[in-house]
DNA sequence: CGGATCTCAGCTCAACTGACATTT
DNA sequence: CAAATGTCAGTTGAGCTGAGATCC
């Protein structure tokens, strides 16, 4: 009676906020695998790309610039500093500050990301032809703007 | 701090996979809101519908049916029974088994959050017209088959 | 003084793992 | 015995809160 190919899927299966959240799943999924065939979570890209945008910057930009909250940045520039991968000097002009800066390994290990990451996006996007990534990416950054728009917005400066 | 009024987007802002997560986590908050409103979470809802479709069922059939981990439905469950939303008893034929079954307030309680849930999906999709929302749910609805490998068929009402 | 910066401890939420006793 | 069931404790990941020390 264990059959697993099971009957109808449950009522709210095709509610858009479920496939929403569902798909949203798989993506996570497949970036972080491809992250972590390299060593690295999202938030280590993320610092560097923003490191390789802005250039050496403090903690609290990179935290503003990167979405990362402050209180998660310690961590993440401590294991990517372990690995040499960006450096943390104090800033002589604002003894507060420490000036992040990206590693020529660390460069080197942004570009591997980003190709991972676009095979990543290949993967995501297998079943759909170029003009329906199109379509998708239009729709989903039509609802992306309207609900980070104005309605709440807290903090987030972009858009 | 930067002009933060002319900043442009993070280079990743137009990834997918970053859209796919973004938009899934607003269509999470408008649901948990609307749930929350009602004094319920996900899981509640999820078991209540299960319990609606399936009839009275052992913790482990919900489980399987709603997806839901087994080790999540004792609490859920509690939660569910200590407001009378449903009724646990001993299965006589199986004594490892409990026998779960929808209270009258339960079936109304269920009633009450899937208006809720029909008014969050409107809320999520309020800048698309109806062709797009379509749109939407069929392209969404291709990557889950895809990346889950479920057959799957109707893709008719979105609420 | 007010405000910014960095650090750390701890919490949330949904999902999961592992262990265990009981029963079939 | 192996397998299923229910329970409980603990973990994970991504994000958050709150407190503090230090400095501008």
């Amino acid at each position: 009676m264990e059959n697993p190919s099971e009957q109808s899927p449950p009522s709210w299966a095709n509610l858009p906020s479920w496939l929403l959240t569902q798909t949203a799943d798989h993506a996570h999924r497949l970036v972080t695998e491809g992250f972590s065939a390299a060593g690295a979570r999202g938030y280590h890209y993320r610092l560097l790309a923003t490191l390789a945008e802005l250039g050496p910057a403090s903690q609290a930009t990179l935290g503003r610039r990167s979405g990362i909250h402050l209180s998660d940045m310690v961590a993440a520039i401590n294991e990517l500093a372990e690995r040499d991968l960006v450096e943390r000097a104090p800033d002589p002009a604002d003894r507060r500050r420490n000036i992040v800066s990206l590693t020529t390994a660390g460069k080197r290990q942004l570009r591997r990301l980003e190709k991972g990451l676009a095979e990543s996006q290949d993967e995501l996007l297998a079943p759909l032809s170029a003009e329906q990534r199109r379509q998708l990416t239009d729709l989903l950054t039509l609802l992306l703007n309207h609900h980070s728009g104005q309605a709440d917005a807290p903090a987030e400066a972009w858009q």
